[in-house]
DNA sequence: TTGTAAGCGTTATCAA
DNA sequence: TTGATAACGCTTACAA
């Protein structure tokens, strides 16, 4: 390449300034002049530097995204959202993954400080204390996604989906179908927003309806097809009386559980109920269809990326808000309704 | 920020080259400065501004990524093994979805010049003359994933899997076990490695096996679950003798074809065999779990950042090469075994 | 071994 | 309305 905006002024028989002018469309330029810039631009195929752009306006029209994994079809979904609102706004995104290790958060926001991004979402398995200090002395606005801050300060902006109510409306959507011995198979422990909050709205639901959570009903798992399995296994091996339904946190981990369950001689959904947690793919193709709770991760990455631009615009802007985008409860094969009349299963 | 190579140079009471020197281990400094300018970056905590930088050596450290839907897990699970590499050497990557879309692709070629990222990876669809044409002449190094050239012409380099050869290995593999009328449900019509070779590989192994491969035998679909069951459900209603085994070219392809068969009335794999295509999640979990070609989709995003970054070292480097990693036949109850002695299935 | 100064390709500030 | 020219923050000859 090597064609500047020195080849396009000498072709165009005008100064640099005027060539930026045009480009930029920054200060009145007779029409004359326009035309004759344009037509070298044109001429000449001329592209703008953007390093050198930036280094002077300090904005380098780039943003980024740390998440834990690409290949996780959530997160997929979720950057879908977030590209779609950059493409519009002709930014560039740069995708980070941080394997969900804290250390490598921390370098990543470094790093993405250096190549002097215009802002930052996140999307973090714990967010500590630690970690939001250090967000919030840095040059650029960050906005969490997907994840609260734990300990539940939040002084950041964040745009995420209630995880408690959510879980809390999924019990009560099998409480409504007649069940009352339902098990939990949650999240990470360290998870805070899917570990923490899901098991909160468990235990609220269940104290709601005077229901009892026997520690042989929860489990933990970290969202694959195994821990689904295994929880489900134990719960079957330890606990007096079976559960009746088995709320999980992740789709996976329902289908992992089903097939637990399946292999120790149940039917499904007549002997126990079957509920997941994202309304992904494999939800709507399993056998029977998996009933779950439906979050719209693609909103999510959509409404993350507008609150970030906000943020980036108004310059003062240290809005400390929490954002949710709605849930759904979908009602699918896998739950049984033990009562004639079940209540209204949309949340 | 605002700390500058000049404040650091200020504290440590050097000159700003002996900073630079200092930070890029260019040209020996001694040890008594060495050591004062490491504090006091420390102190400041300066973060070299990349801009700065690229503008005078000419490289970002930043590579781009053009595939057309980041949620579709194949291409999740590709830009993991890509972020994995480009992390190790401290590379940044910017992602771009082009919706499979031409012109959005060809754009995307010229907004990532203006980045002046180091190189690009291009997943495209039909990647054909005008699009080579266009990168032949681009600043930057390209390398193909996924996809090769349409035409065969092979002007790229090019990393992707041998969709003939794994096509032709599952149709063989059916074969050997005793299916003799094979149906096929390709990709979509445009698409070249997954739609056309695929073809010709189904075409080829029935041949050499003296098979018939009727028109109704024969059907597009766009991969999505949809296009599996409406291409079964022609295959069923219009073939003077049912297939005893469908192949199709995708997993979520072959789990709608057989949510169609079921909904028929036929029972898989008595009735009728399965296969499909990457071994993605669903594939393992589905019911019964689905015979498959499996695709190391992350060991082709690793290979194929590796051959870019030869490609960026040496400068010369128009390579043109294709390389296939390799597939294979995942057997699993989705597959009738019609004789007693099947034949080895692994490819 | 160290420092001075000339770029890199833009935008922004002044004069004209 | 236009054009010089000084930044922006770094790397890299060239001098010392």
């Amino acid at each position: 390449m090597a064609v500047t905006i020195e080849d396009v002024a000498r072709e165009a028989n005008v100064s640099i300034a005027t060539v930026s002018r045009v480009m930029n469309n920054t200060k009145a330029v007779s029409p004359e002049l326009r035309e004759r810039v344009f037509s070298a631009i044109r001429k000449t195929s001329f592209r703008p530097n953007v390093l050198a752009r930036g280094l002077i306006t300090n904005r380098t029209y780039t943003i980024g995204v740390v998440i834990s994994d690409i290949s996780n079809p959530v997160f997929g979904v979720l950057t879908k959202g977030i590209n779609s609102v950059c493409q519009d706004r002709g930014y560039t995104v740069v995708i980070c993954e941080s394997d969900g290790k804290r250390k490598k958060e921390l370098a990543l926001l470094e790093k993405l400080a250096e190549q002097r991004i215009d802002g930052l979402l996140f999307a973090g398995v714990d967010v500590n204390r630690e970690l939001i200090d250090r967000m919030l002395c840095l040059d650029y606005p960050v906005v969490l996604v997907t994840q609260e801050e734990s300990y539940g300060e939040n002084r950041m902006m964040t745009v995420s989906h209630d995880n408690q109510r959510a879980t809390f409306d999924a019990i009560d959507f099998l409480v409504s179908c007649g069940h009352r011995r339902i098990a939990f198979i949650g999240g990470p422990v360290n998870d805070y927003s899917s570990g923490e909050k899901r098991l909160e709205g468990y235990r609220l639901a269940m104290a709601k309806h005077g229901l009892e959570t026997p520690g042989t009903y929860i489990e933990h798992g970290d969202f694959s097809f195994d821990a689904g399995f295994s929880g489900m296994k134990r719960i079957y091996e330890e606990s007096e009386k079976l559960p009746t339904a088995v709320m999980a946190c992740s789709d996976l981990m329902a289908i992992g559980a089903m097939q637990c369950a399946r292999n120790m001689g149940l039917s499904i959904p007549e002997d126990v109920s079957f509920m997941g947690f994202d309304d992904s793919e494999l939800a709507r193709y399993s056998t029977p269809a998996l009933s779950t709770v439906r979050i719209s991760y693609y909103d999510e990455g959509v409404l993350a990326a507008e609150e970030l631009f906000r943020s980036m615009d108004s310059d003062n802007g240290e809005e400390t808000n929490i954002r949710y985008i709605p849930h759904k409860i979908i009602r699918r094969g896998s739950v049984n309704c033990l009562r004639a009349t079940a209540g209204n299963p949309t949340a």
